[in-house]
DNA sequence: GCATTAGTTATACATTGTGATAGTTATCCT
DNA sequence: AGGATAACTATCACAATGTATAACTAATGC
């Protein structure tokens, strides 16, 4: 199954949609955890996510700005939406009934 | 954080109230999985939760049945309520606005 | 050319997940 | 009584995930 981390980075990779790449995917995981997130970390998690068949990177251009070098974008399978739904209706599933259900 | 299994003995735990300890914890699991849970895993892993103090456990008594041995009866502590709490709210928060979030 | 900036890659180690196997304590049956 | 069976708990080894540090690359700006 998909561990915490791995559904943090494909739904954040979701969301952003065509502008996901390590910067942004990371800002966008600190703000839903409120907590650092190192980015050694992302880039061990990418590459497993796209092992499996989960997310595709393609290397874009270089950009015409300071420290442009090309970004590595990301965009989620199909197979990565199928584990995200699965793992997110599960957490949901086990939820069900708990005092912490529904979160101020 | 927790792990996405430390989850669900949690939130397991939580539901079961008194009746929470190994064989129910474990069917509870299945059931909300859809998945066989190895029992060797599950009690590795409530191990580590007791030392983290997330729950606590007492051997109940023998009953008078068919394999009678005593139970090792398993509660949820206020610190486990507030670890799994924040587990949810964040993969809540996560999920917001995207394709998987209503799941049929 | 050298400092600075935005970005990626490599690597090592800690924590969690998981199955196989063994051990304990009871009843059932003959 | 004593072996078979049943309901549990415990241990161990290994695989998968999580996480931080540090190094590398390619651009701009002075």
């Amino acid at each position: 199954m998909l561990g915490e981390f791995e559904y943090l980075l494909l739904s954040a990779t979701a969301a952003l949609q065509d502008e996901a790449y390590g910067a942004t995917i990371r800002a966008a995981i600190e703000e839903t955890t409120g907590a650092p997130c190192s980015i050694g970390a992302l880039y061990t998690t990418l590459d497993r996510l796209e092992q499996k068949g989960m997310v595709k990177t393609r290397m874009g251009g270089a950009t015409a700005q300071r420290g442009g070098r090309a970004k590595r974008m990301v965009r989620i399978t199909p197979k990565g939406i199928e584990a995200a739904t699965q793992f997110y209706r599960v957490m949901r599933r086990a939820t069900i009934g708990l005092a912490w259900e529904n979160p101020s």
